[in-house]
DNA sequence: AAGACGAAAGTGGTTGA
DNA sequence: TCAACAACTTTCGTCTT
């Protein structure tokens, strides 16, 4: 049997949650980092969440990336004796909060709401909201509108995550004219030094051919168009959606699937008059005329 | 009549002085 | 900060099928 060397002793307590074993009469621990040899029990589905070793991922789209301690208001409050006390609390929590916090608790508001207008995938969102703290801390939201930054860091992340989302999606869902957002979203680039490669054609392309439901061939089609383009270097300086629907244009009719300009437009939120200069272009320089023409004919008979 | 075409004038963004 | 510039849009009259 083990005595306290202090005490003598033979009173010793295991307290297996700390891994100590303690003298009960003087306190005196004789041996702490016991390995617990007991069954361990994790959890494997959610039925049991106290059986959890972890808590909630850490994420940017909590203002304290989900770390923080909320002292509570709920009805519990009103079963407390010292209500007041708690009162006094909750009050020095919002004090303490600091005027960053404050914005970012709005801010992820909205980016939430945005989110779920555009859909969002929770990659995008936890980027956006990751921008968005970044340009709190650097203080380039004075003076320029929170909705405003919000907006603009949604179309960076959409735009690093290849998700086909365009400015006109992002106005349309944050209530912001596109030119705020063009000069928004640039001066947050600019500021946290984020370099965005420019659009690819081929995110739209996918778009675009199911929403004119054309056949994965002529997809496939469009998309090898889009790669001699990109290799002759017919791209450059052009908007990725007038390529986009123009190699669409292109290929469809190619497979005789031809779809008229005026539907390409539609869907493309480009002008007939640039789909038609940019198809132009391509069967022109790419050498397909004699292909277009024998699709033509192929179409007549 | 629908679709394709292209000219002309205007807009917003980029670039270079 | 300004002007020049290319890409793109809007509008509209004409041609083709």
């Amino acid at each position: 049997m083990k005595k306290c060397p202090e005490c003598g002793d033979t009173q010793l307590s295991h307290n297996k949650a700390k891994g100590e074993v303690v003298c009960r009469s003087c306190g005196l621990v004789l041996e702490d980092k016991l390995i617990d040899f007991s069954q361990e029990w994790t959890e494997h589905d959610s039925s049991d969440e106290s059986k959890r070793r972890t808590g909630a991922p850490m994420t940017y789209t909590q203002h304290d990336q989900g770390l923080g301690t909320e002292i509570g208001n709920s009805a519990d409050l009103y079963k407390l004796n010292n209500r007041s006390k708690f009162h006094r609390l909750i009050k020095w929590q919002r004090r303490v909060s600091t005027a960053i916090e404050r914005n970012l608790q709005l801010a992820l508001s909205e980016l939430k709401r945005i989110s779920s207008v555009l859909k969002l995938s929770p990659a995008v969102e936890e980027e956006s909201a990751r921008i968005y703290t970044m340009a709190v801390q650097r203080g380039l939201v004075k003076g320029r509108g929170l909705e405003q930054i919000v907006a603009g860091s949604v179309y960076i992340a959409s735009r690093i995550n290849d998700c086909s989302l365009t400015m006109d999606d992002v106005c349309k869902a944050s209530g912001i004219d596109k030119k705020m957002l063009g000069k928004n979203y640039r001066f947050v680039m600019r500021k946290l030094e984020i370099k965005l490669m420019p659009a690819d054609p081929i995110n739209y392309v996918y778009k675009y051919a199911s929403e004119l439901n054309l056949s994965p061939m002529t997809q496939t089609k469009a998309l090898k168009l889009i790669e001699k383009i990109k290799s002759t270097g017919l791209n450059s300086g052009k908007s990725p959606k007038a390529i986009a629907a123009g190699a669409i244009y292109l290929a469809a009719i190619m497979n005789g699937e031809k779809r008229t300009q005026e539907k390409v437009a539609l869907v493309s939120n480009v002008t007939e008059v640039t789909i038609r200069n940019r198809y132009k272009e391509f069967s022109r320089k790419l050498g397909l005329t004699k292909h277009l023409a024998k699709a033509a004919s192929k179409m007549e008979a």
